[in-house]
DNA sequence: AGGAGTACCTTAACGGCGTTAAATTTAACG
DNA sequence: CGTTAAATTTAACGCCGTTAAGGTACTCCT
């Protein structure tokens, strides 16, 4: 009969996208899954212990089926895309990256995709510490980043009200913080999340870049 | 008589120290301060706007007293004491990183002083638009590295056991991830939280630097 | 065939949570 | 002293995560 973990787990990723993560409960995903609550606890310790279980699903599908860098390819163009690709994937979820912030990831092919990256970073020269610290800054940025993003823009469409131009605008007084006000200014014009992004990843491979050619 | 809204915030800041982000409760809060539950929402709408308000002041301590870059201290230098400054600040209370990830700000001090940064990097040299977005990665790369850091080690001497050597000894197999099981003794050797921090703001604020001289 | 054991789920309930409505006290002022 | 507004209390609602105990269905041994 029915119900393994990865099932919950599912239900859970699909609710989250639905209710956000303030909204999700155990009732809901059971009720999701035509079970009593209790039931959950069969397959999984404490609600906790399932949303680690989710971050680590959700993650498996950005770090899972990394390939290692194609013949000729730059090192950074291929940490771009895993960057690039774990911003997308923690898009693709309400609360993605709150969720993934901190947790602590239990799928094994995240094991063997860092592996990857670390093989990656040492091949093209960097010491094995700095490789970690490398990706481990990579990461950080990147959910910093996406945390801040979703908490702007919760879903793909959606905004939230506290930040609309309008409001902003009230609240940042031209005169006192003139900086301030354009930038916010140009960052409901021209500039998107994704320039953002780019940007700051730039930012970073430019740096590790940088200290490759130092040694 | 008494009970002013930065009383219940302050008192909050104090009990989150104590009993971390989701043990805090607004009827813990309402013992601490002598009165009950429904009385703090005459200060505060709800919840979530108590967290906010947390953050913004805690953050305010961050930012709160920031001076311009002292004459003749390069911006890099400045830009990385606030850096250190902030890491600090959200360290400084149990769950603090989490607390002010994505947060919306309300404190009036948080403003002036973000008009100091950008003052700061646009007499640098940068356009406005690279400060902004130079300014955020900053952020975003803080945040991220302390929401990870705090989610190992809560609090000062205490050490999230899921994180624990042993354990993770156990998991990550010598074999088939030689590099990823090298990098963990590393990170619980010779390599401290702020070996990481320093390393990775560098790569930044290198990468800052580097596009300031392609101009 | 029948009983033991295990895997999986249900029923029932507990204490605690955020929040609201309404009544009540406290302070301020003419 | 009476009125009004500010600040808090009492009482309660509905929901939450979680636990204990019991039930059902399947497997396997004899």
């Amino acid at each position: 009969m029915g119900l393994r973990r990865e099932t919950v787990v599912r239900a859970a990723l699909k609710l989250v996208n639905e209710v956000g993560l303030e909204g999700l409960t155990l009732r809901l995903i059971a009720d999701e899954l035509g079970v009593r609550p209790p039931a959950l606890y069969w397959h999984v310790r404490n609600k906790q212990e399932l949303l680690d279980h989710m971050a680590s699903l959700l993650l498996a599908g950005a770090f899972g089926d990394v390939q290692p860098p194609r013949p000729g390819q730059p090192w950074w163009e291929w940490m771009a895309e895993f960057a690039r690709n774990l911003r997308r994937v923690l898009l693709s979820h309400r609360d993605g990256a709150r969720m993934c912030a901190g947790t602590y990831l239990r799928e094994e092919t995240l094991f063997t995709s860092t592996e990857m990256m670390l093989r990656a970073l040492t091949e093209a020269g960097f010491s094995l510490r700095d490789a970690t610290r490398d990706a481990a800054t990579v990461y950080a940025y990147v959910v910093g980043f996406t945390i801040e993003e979703q908490a702007v823009t919760p879903a793909p469409g959606e905004h939230n009200e506290q930040y609309s131009p309008d409001l902003l605008r009230t609240q940042f007084d031209r005169q006192r913080h003139p900086l301030l006000f354009q930038s916010v200014e140009d960052a409901f014009g021209t500039d998107t999340a994704d320039d953002r992004f780019e940007h700051g990843l730039n930012l970073i491979l430019s740096g590790m870049r940088l200290s490759l050619e130092g040694k």
